[in-house]
DNA sequence: ACCTGAACACCGTTCAAGT
DNA sequence: ACCTGAACACCGTTCAAGT
């Protein structure tokens, strides 16, 4: 009998659970549901759980809008960054997925492909590119999970987060007493914000990259 | 009957075997074993599993040895950061739960404070400081997750990200192809130097914060 | 009140049998 | 070769019964 499905089949219909459901609604057997067959038919198409949501992960990286090069590097290190958060933010019960499991897909490793070569761009090679490379990575990564993931799933509205401070002891926690309403009031800016932070970092450190060279505090 | 464990006892024996076993290793019915009860005993003292997971995350808060603020804010944010990495440093396993568990523990909330203390002293306040803060933490948990988190639990070795890389068509990722062997090469200060990156764009972005002060590439 | 065994409704996956 | 039902070894948790 030929192949019924395709893994393209497969991955839309797992990615359409996981953002309808929420990743505890994909499980072999709700996935196969969704197929119209029974859930050993999957393991004709995918090894195990594990390699299905790799199949995930590459559905949402294929997602990303990579934008064109120009000739500012800076500019194009922001929009591969912000490509990459909008898709996730389409996505958001699927970040804890593209944040923990590994591929090696052409589709997952195109952004990151994008991202080190604007990174390329501005000069950087070596150690200092690897580390421009983890150093975004990791805040896109990061705030994605934290402004993204969390809330969604958990339901929260935008000022749960602030009463779970309030609740105790306001003594013990005076700076984030103070920062919790703030962050309440001002949601869906600190990305960009904080990318630009970032992108200043990489600016203003001198190469080679060192940690020695820490700016002070006085400048 | 009087308790016959405390929920310190719990804390203590789940991490250990999340450090053990790995996540997957956690379960009600091996915490039970490892406390040599039954599995429904653990639910007089835990809600449910997701309550858990929470209580092993205020654990591993509670390890971060936080260091005595001085009169350098910049280096304080370094500190506070890199206390943070030194925990998740010794408990890999436990970081996807640190990244999704959210907990309003006094335990989890110190280093948070601790941060955010640090950055205000450096005159960061309202959404600068709440942009500042967000930035630090998602990339130390981004780094973290990426750089910790992914090895161990896989089993990697630290060449098989260049690997998996260098099997794929290297005229379609250049850049990345050129990376990979500099990471294989260039572990452990990923964190240290990313972190310089951070706290140099922390220093050297005009307050307020705001998303149109873009540094210039040509700068 | 605190404890806990039996049982239920799941889950991923092995195995063996179908076509 | 590709498909798939039955069955196994788990899992978290409800329920009810113990002390």
């Amino acid at each position: 009998m030929r192949a019924r499905f395709t893994l393209a089949d497969i991955q839309q219909h797992a990615l359409a659970i996981v953002d309808r459901d929420g990743l505890a609604g994909l499980t072999m057997r709700s996935l196969a549901a969704s197929l119209q067959t029974g859930p050993m038919t999957l393991y004709n198409y995918v090894d195990s759980r594990e390699a299905l949501e790799e199949l995930v992960v590459d559905a949402v990286s294929a997602l990303v809008e990579m934008p064109e090069p120009t000739d500012d590097w800076v500019a194009d290190t922001r929009a591969v960054a912000t490509a990459l958060w909008r898709t996730f933010r389409a996505h958001p019960a699927a970040i804890p997925l593209v944040l923990t499991r590994r591929t090696s897909s052409r589709a997952s490793l195109a952004p990151a492909e994008a991202l080190a070569a604007a990174l390329a761009r501005g000069g950087l090679d070596g150690v200092d590119l690897f580390v421009a490379f983890r150093t975004v990575s990791a805040f896109v990564m990061g705030i994605a999970q934290a402004e993204l993931a969390g809330r969604l799933s958990r339901e929260e509205d935008a000022g749960s987060a602030a009463q779970r401070v309030a609740a105790l002891a306001p003594d013990a926690l005076p700076t984030l007493s103070k920062l919790a309403p703030v962050g309440a009031a001002f949601t869906g800016q600190e990305f960009e914000r904080g990318l630009t932070v970032v992108l200043n970092g990489l600016v203003h450190t001198p190469r080679p990259f060192d940690s020695s060279d820490q700016a002070s505090g006085l400048s």
